[in-house]
This record gives structure tokens, sequence and C-alpha cells, in this order.
DNA sequence: TATTAGCACTCAACGGCATAGAGTGCTAAG
DNA sequence: CTTAGCACTCTATGCCGTTGAGTGCTAATA
């Protein structure tokens, strides 16, 4: 791979990406003025292929990009289009706009993100794993109904509502709260299990025939908290992707499941996964940027933006890693924020 | 419009519907053996093209169905297939799998009605209007951080997380959740508005200026909860619809306050609309069956299910049907449920 | 008068065929 | 190692001609 042969690459790929036409090298010599002739760039181009790095959709056609070849692009050739000052700043101000609870902010985020990249953006979130109960809350709600909520330390609510098959007093509701509050209050919500729901049951005492069943709907909602959600944003951006069937578009979205074992495997920085090399990912000629965020030390979930494989990668690649740290930042702000003073009736 | 030419129009849509090809005069006779030639056939559906309920393609293309025709066809010429006892109590047992709150009410019908026709199910729901404020709780979440929470007669849970500018005490705290809860307990939440939210202000007293702010948060809460909501289901059998373009599909989902507008002029009964009938329902050849569900002798919202023109109306008219007056059933049920005995703290 | 057999006509769909043009690989010379 | 030149390949395009389903019209019939 000597200088030419890169410039070779390089040139073939971004004309790829802009055009979405196989690349001749006619074409190419025209628009990059190279001081040699064609034919010695067909020469390059049949080694960049022996290589593996483009291919010909048939015989008589330009070259295309293979995956291995936007692999060695991104890792070796590209520049990346950094972003101005100006973009900064407003990205920073519209993903300050919602940074009341860590949900809000990554979902903020996302809008954000799916919204100035033109792509389809799905997140897995993984944010309840290290916050903490900050308070239960039990509300009559109508006869036999009760209201739960649980609040956390990164400011998420999740609410439920159940119907038991017996009324309860007054008085076993009020120890209900007080002593579900001195139990789980600060407790880390994934560290909650079935052993230690049998343990706090037990310790309900003479009130546990009657509160059980209301204890058990609490763990039932920690557990919902626990999930990790999956979200997709920017559907459309996909769908008006000419070059995807909304058949296979349909078919990814649908499958969530597969998709947030692949975002769960983002390392740190950036990574890049292509459809058909992967089972998980599967729209032909697609491609997924992804990119995990973190609070504090902890890893948060990850994002990645879903497209066709001729993505502007000098373009985008910086606005994923731009978020990536800005959400990070962020986050790491609220639960500082959250934790900082917790005590108002004091 | 003689017997014939009925027949002949019932068979020539009841074809369409099932092929999605244009009808011929002489694939009619076969498959419906008249005593009639394909001469006959055809000198009707001259007619039937001049009465506006059929049309040609092109001049030697076989006959396909008009808007008009369909509204014939449907108030007139179909049988529609009753659904059976089985059916039906498939459909019932469903419908009560989660039956505790309104809103989960409709959320599951939407969700059992798309799988159960394929089709594309749009609601808007006008629940919160006709339901009562059963109790407003305030919940320290973090500095200055407030959860507010608005739980009403059918069972909407509806939270908020706020941040104020200055720390509350316990004492006034108390003092907002008794006064609010005074003020508001069993107040229709659409009845609320700005000039009766400035008395309950003044009413607050030597509070107000504390905790004005915090009683505009749980104004913004009624009013997010008054918003009719309006959500799809099934999106998927819209986008795999081979005849429909995924452009459309995008602008049709994308225009759900248009589509709002149209749900709401749904009176009792079956409606249809017809895309290119109607400008804020535009997908070209795809038509809208709606009908109304209320909560006792109010409206609640409508649903509509969205599909090609060409749906197969016999089988799905009787199913709208059948969800509409179940839907309505189970809501009015839940709102005496409710009413019933809501003071448990007694 | 309503029906029908017969026939000429229309038009989309399809396949075959020639052409143009972009691009290639190879070879031989510089 | 580079390049001019050339034969070759293959897609895309457009132009028939054919096929077949379907029509409308007319004249004969019940």
């Amino acid at each position: 791979m000597d200088e030419r042969k890169c410039k070779i690459l390089q040139a073939v790929i971004d004309e790829y990406i802009k055009t979405g036409e196989p690349v001749g090298s006619n074409s190419l010599i025209k628009q990059l003025n190279m001081p040699v002739s064609s034919a010695t760039v067909r020469n390059d181009m049949v080694l960049l292929e022996k290589l593996g790095y483009l291919e010909q959709p048939h015989t008589s056609a330009g070259r295309v990009p293979t995956h291995l070849g936007y692999r060695y692009y991104i890792n070796n050739l590209m520049t990346p289009k950094q972003l101005t000052t100006k973009e900064k700043t407003l990205i920073d101000t519209l993903l300050l706009q919602n940074d009341i609870t860590a949900d809000s902010v990554v979902e903020n985020a996302v809008n954000v993100l799916a919204d100035l990249t033109k792509m389809t953006v799905i997140t897995s979130s993984k944010i309840p794993i290290f916050s903490m109960i900050t308070r239960v809350e039990v509300i009559p709600a109508g006869r036999r109904l009760y209201a739960l909520l649980i609040i956390t330390s990164t400011g998420t609510i999740k609410n439920k509502i159940c119907r038991l098959e017996f009324d309860l007093t007054y008085e076993q509701l009020n120890f209900f709260e007080k002593f579900i509050n001195d139990t789980l209050t600060g407790v880390n919500i994934d560290s909650l299990n079935p052993a230690m729901l049998q343990n706090i049951a037990v310790a309900l005492g003479s009130y546990m025939i009657s509160l059980s069943p209301l204890l058990h709907e609490v763990y039932k909602l920690t557990e919902e908290i626990n999930k990790t959600t999956i979200n997709f944003t920017g559907e459309q951006n996909l769908l008006s992707q000419k070059s995807f069937h909304a058949n296979e578009v349909v078919d990814l979205l649908n499958h969530k499941n597969e998709l947030e074992g692949l975002l769960s495997t983002a390392l740190d920085g950036i990574s890049i996964v292509f459809g058909n090399e992967n089972d998980s990912f599967a729209i032909s000629n697609s491609s997924m940027i992804m990119s995990p965020y973190s609070i504090g030390s902890q890893k948060g979930g990850s994002f990645g933006l879903i497209g066709p494989a001729r993505i502007d990668y000098a373009k985008v690649i910086p606005y994923v890693e731009y978020f990536s740290k800005s959400v990070t930042k962020i986050l790491s702000g609220i639960v500082l924020k959250n934790d900082d003073d917790n005590d108002c009736k004091s």
C-alpha cells in the first residue's frame, strides 16, 4: 500500500459516498487531477481489489468499497470533519434543554442526534443499574387500587397501578410506606433479588400476610426499572433511504433484542458494524456507528446510528464522539447534583 | 340499479378485494356462473362506470372499484361476516387481560385489534376529559427537585419531575399537599383553566410566593393529561403493504394532528374515509375505518384502522364494531368500580 | 326490447434485438 | 514502472413485434 494506492482508495470511497455510483478510473483522474494515467489507476485498483478493499458489481462497472475498504478508510485515510465551535455550542444548548433527569437527558440527546445527522438513532440505556432508590410511595387510587411510585437518584420515576385482593387500612399503608422506605432508600436498584425480597418479607413480621402482595408489586416495579430499555428515533430517515426496502427496515426494527446485544458490545470510543457481517444486524449495505456513554466511571448505555454503508463517516463520527462525551458529562453532573443534598425535609 | 347490476358490482368488488387485479367480464361470468353472456355483463359494467361505481385503469383493462363503488358496496351489497362466538370469547379474554386503568384498556385493545386484523390501528384518546382528580402528590426527589403525581378516577397516573429555584421546607410541602388535595380532589380535569388557577393561587394566602411555582407545575401537568393523545400500533402492517410507498406511509405517520382531526369527526357507528378524498389523509388508494368508543354516555375517543382501499370490509367492519362496543363496556365498568368506594382511608 | 355472438380494436406486458457508453484488462512500447 | 491503444464485457436504453386479456360496437336473435 504505497501512498498513491491510499490516495486512490480514499478518492474512490469519498466519491462513492457522495454519489452512490461505482467509481471508474477515468472519472477518478479527472476529479483528482493526478499526474498519472487512467491505466495506472486501473492497475492499482486491481491490486486494491486483490487486497479486498474494493469490488466490482460487474465486469464493466467501476469499483465500489467493501466493508474492509470502509474500515481501512475510517482507520487510516479519512480526515474527520471536526465540529466547529459554533456547532458545538449549538449542540451544547440543545443538550441542556432537558437536563433534569438522566432519562430525559438521554432521550433528548437521541432526538437531537437523529435530527442533526438525519439518521436513525438507537439507544440502549442501562441508567438504572447504578441508580439508588430515593423514595417509594404507595398511594390509594380507588377501590383496592394502589399506585406505586419509585423515584431513583438519577431522577427516574416509575409508577404502576395495582389491584389487591383485599382492602388495606390506613394504618397498614402507613406502616408499609415507612417500612419500605427505611429498608430500600439508598439501595442500588439492581442489587434487589428474590432472596433479598424474601428477607424483607420476613422482616414485615405480623404484617407479612397482608402486606407481602404489595411488597411483591414493588419488587416487580424495580424489575421493570432494571430492564435495559431500547429506543429508536428517526425511523423515517431509514425508511426514506431509497436503497433500503421497507420490509428490511421493519425487520430490523422488530429485532430490538439482537440490536441490544450488538449495542452492548460497544467498547469505549467508536465502533462500527456492517450489515451482513453480522447476523443480528442484517440490512444489506447498512452500517451502524456505535458509542457508549457513561455516568462517572460506570457504563450508562450506548447509542448507535444506523444508515446505509455509504455514510459520510468523516462528518458523522465526530458528531457521535462529541455526543458521547457531552452526554457522559451531563449525566455525571446530574448524579452529583441529586446526591448532593437530598434532605430538604430536615 | 337492477338486481343483476348489483350482483355484478358486488362480484367485481369481492374479486378485486381478493386479488387486487382489475376484473374483466369473462373471469366474472366464469367465477359467478351467471346465466348471461359476457357481453351483457360488459353492457352493465358500462352503466356502472357511468354511475361512478367502477373505473378502468386503461381502455383494455378490467374494472376497478371507485371510492363511490366501495361506499355503495359497504352500505348495500356486502354481507358482513359476523364474528363467531368463539372469536368473541377470544376477544373478550384478550381485552380483559389488562383492565385496571382506562388507559391500559385502550392501549391493550388497540394492540389486540392490530394483531387480529393485521392492520394499522390509530387511536385518539380523550379519556381524561371526564376523569376527576383523585389525588395529587408532591414528593421531594433530590436537591430542589420535586416529583409531582396526579392520579385520576380512570386510573391514569401522570408524573413529572420539576426543579424549583429555591428549597421548600417540610412544613411548606405538607401544607401544599393538603391544600392542593382539598382544592382539587373531585374536580374534573378539563375544567381547570388559568382563571381558576389564579383563584387557587390567591387562596394560598401567605404561602403564595413560595408555593405558586409548584402550583403552576401542577397545572401544567393537568394540561398534559388533558391533551388528546394519539397513538399508532402495527405500523409494520402498513409498511409491508406492497402497494404503499414507504415515503407515503412516513408522511402519513408524521401528520398525527390531521389524523386526530379526522378521527374526532367519527360519528357513532362506523365511518369510512378514503385517501385522496380528503387532504388530511392522503395515501392514495388507502382507507380508514373509524369508530368511536365511549365511557358511559360520554365520548372517550375513537379508533381507526388504516389499510389499502381494498380491505376485506365484510370481515373487518364487524371486528371494529365489536371492539367499539366491548371497550365502551369495559371502560364504563372501570369508572363505576373506581368511583364505587374511594375512601379506604376512612 | 333485452340479450348475445362475433369481430375489430386497444393497450399493457413481455421478450428479443441492436446500440451506446462506461469501464475494464491486456499488450506492447516508451 | 508507466501508459497509449485496443479489444472486450456488460448494463442500460430504446425500439420493435407479439401475445393476450379485455373492451366497445354491430347486427342478429329470442
